[in-house]
DNA sequence: ATCTACCTATCAAACGTTAAATAGACAAAA
DNA sequence: TTTTGTCTATTTAACGTTTGATAGGTAGAT
């Protein structure tokens, strides 16, 4: 019988860890139990401490993770070229794809903004949003110099999110339909509010 | 010594509602136990078995209160008189301030947007959005005769809300400001971006 | 022979929940 | 008026379970 389940220490972090991230997506910090996630990697509760000395660092490790992963993602999606309008469309058909594909990563973010501290909502701020916040803030200002950058990145990204974050009440709200789950119905609709305005002018 | 600290059952059973919701809202339903909301109302673990059978129970009781509240207050945000403009100004101006004037209502929104099951997500939506999201639908059919009102509602909510939830995150990113936060700057915003777009052409 | 990854078994604390008892309120009976 | 009995809001104490965490041992690789 096989003593150990991984070839190395590593192969049993990165497996333990991307088994707690869906968990505490799922359920949070205080809703998943160690041996939730033991069962899941299917090892026994004390080989978790074997790797992580307590439940607190193995899931500031999830988070970590998992933001990590979705900041690489996001370093890719503004486009280079066009025009300003262009890069917006193309900025909010990348972003809203990428947070919709899949949901863990948007869950442990609102659960973060629900629970986090200081440290870790900086960690999220710094290591993941700041790069290309920066960037959409720049194209914020080509497309309104006199505006606030700051406050008009937030409203993008928060028109996009909204829309999934709501996803599971839609459908109970007047009008929902099942396309409005699709990103690139959301995208279209996000793209034209912001370019045409209500007033439709553009 | 008295006996009883409330009058009546009434009197307990919404002493322990008030307590209990924003412990709910700040800490989540597995962040909290039942001797924690003991501690906060004065009276011990047990009393609470008295007037709730169940932590569940309790929870839902203050889940329903702290919306059946929210409810009542929304119904008068949407002003009838004026143009559709005038309107949608009004309403972003009412919604915003009363959404941020307490946390609790909206970090249990939050919550419920991730944790909530069907049950408890359809009574959010029926209950206490659904009347004035059809108002709001029915503006904004006004406004863009063509257009999808439910993904027009959402994506106003959206607007509004993101920016609180956003709130302890958005220091930390670039051109963060503390009147960022002001209900007044947000909703001046909001509304400015839906009316004229990123043409300002209106 | 040592080290590493894992196990079983266990701990103390915290958890949701319950049982049994008590002290006051209030009304009927004396 | 006093006594008696019942009811209600509350208590202390405890139940069994689950929790985060630890101790000590074992099998296989190097």
């Amino acid at each position: 019988m096989a003593k150990s389940k991984f070839l190395n220490s590593t192969d049993a972090v990165n497996a333990i860890i991307n088994e707690a991230i869906p968990l505490f997506a799922k359920a949070g910090f205080t809703g998943v139990s160690m041996r939730d996630i033991a069962q899941a990697v299917g090892i026994s509760t004390a080989s978790l401490y074997h790797h992580f000395p307590d439940k607190q660092t193995l899931y500031l490790r999830s988070i970590a993770q998992a933001f990590a992963d979705k900041a690489q993602g996001i370093s890719t999606v503004l486009a280079k070229k066009g025009t300003p309008e262009q890069r917006l469309t193309k900025f909010i058909a990348r972003f809203t794809k990428l947070m919709s594909q899949d949901s863990h990563f948007r869950m442990l973010f609102q659960r973060e903004l629900l629970d986090g501290d200081e440290t870790r909502l900086r960690l999220l701020a710094e290591q993941v949003f700041q790069p290309q916040f920066v960037n959409v803030a720049k194209l914020a200002k080509e497309l309104i110099p006199n505006g606030d950058a700051h406050l008009m990145v937030i409203s993008i990204s928060g028109l996009v999110l909204f829309h999934l974050e709501t996803t599971p009440l839609r459908q109970f709200l007047q009008g929902g339909r099942a396309e409005h789950n699709d990103p690139d119905v959301i995208a279209r609709h996000v793209t034209t509010l912001l370019l045409k305005g209500i007033k439709g002018c553009g």
